[in-house]
RNA sequence: GCUGCCGUAGCUCAGGGGUAGAGCACUCCCUUGGUAAGGGAGAGGCCGGGAGUUCAAAUCUCCCCGGCAGCACCA
């Protein structure tokens, strides 16, 4: 005798165990209709799924978001299903809902080319349209490893074979064709509807791990109705739109070259907006109390066996024979018995020797120490990607020297520092996270248990809200991480903060206390950008190529409509750039048309149009980027308008 | 590094065993035109690199290099 209660606190009360499919027909035709699923008690089941409890029970539909989680979960299963229609020789393995839609992997000798895509859509739609019912049953274990054994499909029998010995061995068919899944499903495949598309084609390895075989991944998307699938592939083209390697070009802010290979060739324009990013932190760390210094790139092997980089990151590390090359004679280029240095990875160790020079005081603690470090990381050659992803980048470096009992103030510092940078870059949506203790780990638990309590302290101090990533520290100390969302709802991780006890434990820092005694400081590894490059290229897509004046490359060009205004617009020009603004002058022979069109195109923030009435009246007519509205304005009052637009958030 | 796709002019791309193509950009000429492409002419490529097959390779095969997507990596 089950009561059931809506969602609104209605009850429904039932003489026997009542099914999803049963009280939706109870509530309503129509909502018995549009049924997909019900949950009960907050658990999502199939629609014939029965209940004989009293519980809170709400019908799913195609439009409830876990509609369209069942959607996408279908279509994985109808596109494992189409495929081994199509391609009998296929073992599949599994295919779950991602963000935006699913994929499914799997495992065939011959490879998928995306040119099969037509042909598996068209067996899905035809699947779909054949209605075909779902329908789950429970096989004992050993039975259902044998069956998929027998089948062929090695991957499903392992699969079973590592579930827990208490879960139910769930194998859902859709018509003739079954998988094994812990469901739930759509009551049949006319439900998941036809706004599915199939995207991409790529190798993954089995069960995530690069020791084991490479299996095909299909990705796909699906959606609730055709609407929504054209909305997400617009939304893919807009993304494709601020892509910064495209804009990077079309901007000429930098370009890439294979005899460089990882490594970003700046172009004055770029480095016009790399420059002023910098100057915006070198003044931001300035205020914070930090001192800059710059240290080696090539660093003797012995210093990074200290470190603990030798062992740990040799891999990533560009070596280098301290030794003249022999290039004329046939043999070796280098004497193989050189010593190695190394091009620093990171700027830690070379900070710590700046520490170390000297005798250091408690009085001395906090030593906030800055860099804008360059450096290389030899990355996997497959991770390399526009100026994001690079192998010499440049950190927005600093190291905190402090005692223990500062580590909470220090950290409330760099938070307030680090919001404050990313509210003036035009970052709303910051988050960040307390990386706790991973598995493999040094030190004892109650080391672990005071410095997450540090860490997490400081942020409820400061009154910050946080995520906790547990398991993601570092192995010999937790960090924080800020990540940000960008105009089109992409989140980066960029700032980080890292305690680091061990590092200066292993190259000797130390200062002396108030009672005399030579002490340990903590390290603060910690950084706000992350690397410029990346940063940059985050901005780039962030803002579409459209920066803000103070970042953008030039930030006005005056233009004229006929020759005869060629004289003022260059007085213009000349005004302007004294007053300190990226101006430039073109007075080609073309048509306002073109050189609107030209300059919006190469998103100058600000055309300043002369002809002869501006000329006659000295003002200008000025076009901002993105707008179609021209406004005339005095020549005093667009300098003084566009000099404080100019002005750096830091020095409004 | 792994899997799949790709590499032709500065850019976007077509072509495809037998003198290499378009549009835009570039140079010159005409045009002086009021806010997103005026008109004409010209120049420009060892078809990513190397080897092989062939009378003949940009085109077919193999090996490298690079790009794109994903995977793995990112203490």
């Amino acid at each position: 005798m089950p009561t059931i209660t809506l969602p609104d606190g209605a009850e429904r009360q039932f003489a026997e165990p009542v099914s999803g499919a049963e009280l939706a027909a109870d509530i309503s035709k129509s909502l018995a209709k549009k049924a997909v699923a019900w949950k009960v008690d907050g658990e999502l089941y199939d629609l014939d799924h029965k209940t004989e409890e009293d519980a809170a029970a709400a019908i799913v539909t195609r439009d409830d978001p876990e509609g369209l989680d069942l959607i996408r979960h279908d279509a994985a299963h109808l596109l494992a299903q189409a495929v081994q229609a199509l391609y009998p020789d296929t073992q599949v393995t599994i295919g779950p809902v991602i963000e935006d839609g699913f994929y499914y992997d799997f495992a065939r000798e011959e490879p998928f080319s995306t040119e099969d895509f037509e042909r598996i859509e068209r067996k899905m739609q035809e699947l779909v349209d054949a209605d075909l019912p779902t329908r789950k049953e429970v096989w004992p274990r050993a039975e259902a490893i044998a069956r998929f054994e027998a089948l062929g499909e090695h991957y499903k029998a392992e699969l079973i074979k590592d579930l827990p010995e208490d879960e139910e061995i769930k194998v859902y068919h859709h018509g003739e064709w079954y998988d094994l899944c812990r469901g739930p499903h759509l009551p049949s495949t006319k439900h998941i509807g036809k706004a599915f598309k199939l995207m991409k084609l790529a190798g993954a390895y089995w069960r995530g791990d690069h020791r084991n075989a490479v299996l095909q991944r299909v990705y796909g998307t699906a959606w609730t109705n055709e609407k929504e699938l054209k909305q997400y592939l617009h939304r893919l083209e807009e993304a494709e739109k601020r892509d910064h390697r495209k804009l990077g070009r079309e901007m000429d802010l930098f370009h890439l070259q294979e005899e460089a290979h990882g490594s970003v060739f700046w172009h004055p324009n770029g480095y016009t907006m790399w420059l002023e990013l910098e100057a915006y932190i070198r003044r931001k760390l300035s205020k914070y109390g930090y001192v800059e210094v710059k240290t080696p790139q090539l660093i003797d092997a012995k210093l990074w066996e200290k470190s603990g980089h030798w062992g740990k990151y040799s891999q990533n590390m560009f070596v280098v024979p301290d030794d003249v090359p022999d290039t004329v004679s046939d043999g070796a280029v280098f004497d193989p018995e050189a010593k190695l240095m190394a091009i620093k990875p990171m700027n830690c160790p070379a900070h710590v020797q700046v520490f170390n020079q000297g005798i250091k005081s408690y009085r001395d603690l906090p030593l906030r120490m800055a860099e804008f470090g360059c450096c290389h990381r030899n990355e996997p050659h497959g991770a390399l990607h526009g100026i994001m992803r690079v192998r010499q980048f440049t950190q927005d470096d600093a190291h905190i020297f402090c005692r223990w009992d500062q580590i909470a103030e220090e950290t409330k510092k760099f938070c307030a520092l680090a919001s404050s940078v990313y509210e003036d870059l035009g970052f709303e949506d910051v988050r960040i996270a307390l990386a706790t203790r991973p598995e493999m780990r040094i030190g004892t638990d109650e080391e672990w248990d005071r410095m997450e309590k540090v860490l997490a302290d400081a942020l409820t101090e400061a009154g910050l809200e946080y995520e906790v990533l547990a398991g993601e520290g570092a192995f010999y100390a937790p960090k924080l991480e800020y990540h940000l969302r960008d105009a089109i709802g992409r989140s980066w991780q960029c700032g980080t903060l890292q305690l680091d006890p061990l590092l200066p434990e292993r190259l000797g820092a130390s200062y002396v206390d108030e009672d005399g005694s030579k002490k340990r400081p903590v390290m603060l590894h910690r950084a706000i950008l992350g690397s410029m490059e990346r940063f940059l290229g985050i901005l780039i897509e962030n803002h579409a190529g459209r920066m803000p004046l103070w970042l953008a490359p030039t930030q006005a060009v005056v233009t004229t409509i006929t020759s005869d205004a060629d004289g003022y617009a260059q007085e213009v020009a000349d005004t302007l750039e004294a007053a300190g603004l990226r101006v430039k002058a073109d007075l080609r022979n073309e048509k306002i048309n073109y050189k609107v069109r030209e300059h919006s195109n190469a998103k100058v923030p600000a055309i300043l149009v002369c002809g002869a009435r501006e000329a006659e009246e000295r003002t200008v007519s000025v076009r901002r980027l993105g707008s179609k509205e021209t406004r005339t304005v005095s020549l005093d009052d667009i300098k003084a308008s566009l000099l404080e637009e100019a002005t750096a958030p830091d020095l409004r």
